[in-house]
DNA sequence: GATGAATGAGCGTTCATTCAT
DNA sequence: TATGAATGAACGCTCATTCAT
């Protein structure tokens, strides 16, 4: 483990992250997340000015790199439908692959650490979702309402079919997470 | 013999609530506690004998008390969907009217003070929700899916809907409520 | 147990021996003992005004007892050795009987509390042990030491004897004993 | 980096044994100790993990010591009672220069601290005194009694010479502690 | 006299953070 | 930059004792 500088940084982002996921925020010391990064507690306070820095950096880094993930999935020219599937799809695997990490700032969303992040970070919308509901709206295939209410249910429901699937009451394949999709689907379509 | 005040457990019981529900688990103190009680942090040890036992208590006691409410609505003569347009109603508002109860076991269920509950409490399960769902599936109105995946998503929508009554981006109305009841139930409906 | 006034009293010293007995000074709680008795911990401020008095009172008390005990041993008009014999027979076996009371009266010797014993209690001495020393000396049969020494040399002894009984090494029968016995005596005999 | 005071740990450890020589352990507190080495209490924990540790460590060091130190004792070619003499001198002014860890030790053995000290440490024993016991048995010198039970007299014994020592009814001159050999001597000898 | 409630003072311990090198 | 030592400020909890009836 022991690097240098950036990859330094990198390795006690990844272990505070690993941490929270296995011992939730309560069980994360600093004295810990040093001695698994092989290095001083002392030396965390070289790279985070402290714990709130630690958690609310990572929190930020994440969310913008969640944000800026998504942004980039392809705008095809499917029927909107299955434009809509796609994207449903991309997102339950990306939260599949990204547990962690999605732990993490699901966590750091109720705890008080929230409070610590930039306003324009936590307010932070991927607009390709915002996009996706207006093109929606205008072609008259899903129900004409605020987009944070339907962004909130969908993004719901994605959490739900995500724990589903973790707690093994769910498989990710076809036939599943088209079953899960077609519920989101039915709920917000007109 | 100075006598026992009764409201004095009570006191303990909503400050406790009351303090988790602002600060979350990590930020309840004893001491806090106390000081919000006007008691000494000590006299907390003669109502309750630790802080895992405050807290699983109140677990305890809000767990059963919401069992038993729910348990007792009744709807039974009415259409499906109108008997389950009621029970949501029923939910939302009993969400909304004891929110930060509701906060504190959505809370306690994601802490380790849940497996401090002894495991009857945890299992109770409002059947009320459950036998609905089956009768539904019966009248062939609901998907035919697995009771577990329903009931998540329902509770998730549900959960989702006060959120979003709780931070004004709705109202708690005929209009509004009945919006997010349809989103519900066009999600699961055949 | 909840009788009235000197019974009360008698049985609060019995638990409070027994519980030193057990558990040692340090884990002798007054609420402990409160329970023992079957009375509330404020109960036994009315019979003793604080630890440190019930603790003292109790060390007065069998200190005086033990003196007492042994001055009533008879002077018979054996031989030297004999009576001498007689008499440590008598304090083996007292100490074997009142194992919990001398347990108490040692563990109170090297604990604080044994200064606040009022000085003339602690100084009590068997003036019986004294005497026989001074007539053993005037035959010419025991070494002419000063009293303090030889008194605390059979004492320990005597200690020792009683804790290799306790810990079935040695077995308290005729044989046994008087093989203890003649040690001791070899040691002062001139 | 700031160093590691050699000394502290050290200061620590001797306040720890004068604090249980003067006040016993029921009066030994972390924070008092702290305050004497000038130290924070939390500093304590840099060194000794918790009060058990220290306490545990302490003994464990001084069993040690205290074995080792009398295996170095050799006098092999005098005669036995020379021989037995000598060894007996050194435990005496063993224990007078080294009262308040003696003290410690004996004070260990009957708290529940001794049970956390390992069990190879707490069976170390003096095969010393054991081998010079069967070399007087076999020279037909002392009484053919169990070890146990001559070795148990001779620490009462000894422990008591100390006692009067320190009480000044003794001195440590020659023709004092010469008196109290021959007690012991006596006691055992055929 | 008897008692359950109440508490102040203190305890051992933890931990994020700073110090000193 | 890196670090082991050091620490202040809490924390949960205990317990002898007092309060109020």
């Amino acid at each position: 483990m022991k690097q240098k500088d950036e990859f330094k940084r990198e390795a006690i982002i990844n272990v505070t992250i690993d941490m929270v996921y296995t011992n939730g925020f309560a069980g994360v010391k600093m004295a810990q997340i040093a001695k698994k990064v092989d290095i001083s507690p002392s030396t965390l306070y070289v790279y985070f000015k402290s714990k709130n820095d630690l958690i609310s950096s990572i929190a930020t880094d994440l969310l913008k790199k969640i944000t800026q993930t998504s942004q980039n999935q392809m705008h095809s020219d499917l029927p909107f439908k299955l434009k809509f599937k796609a994207i449903w799809l991309f997102y339950v695997n990306f939260e599949i692959n990204n547990r962690k990490e999605m732990s993490f700032i699901n966590q750091v969303k109720q705890s008080p650490y929230y409070k610590m992040i930039p306003l324009e970070i936590r307010n932070l919308k991927s607009s390709l979702v915002l996009d996706l509901l207006d093109e929606g709206k205008r072609q008259g295939l899903i129900k004409n309402l605020d987009n944070s209410i339907l962004a909130a249910l969908l993004s719901a429901f994605l959490t739900e079919t995500v724990k589903l699937i973790d707690s093994k009451t769910l498989q990710l394949n076809e036939a599943e997470t088209n079953t899960m999709f077609l519920l989101a689907w039915d709920a917000i379509k007109n």
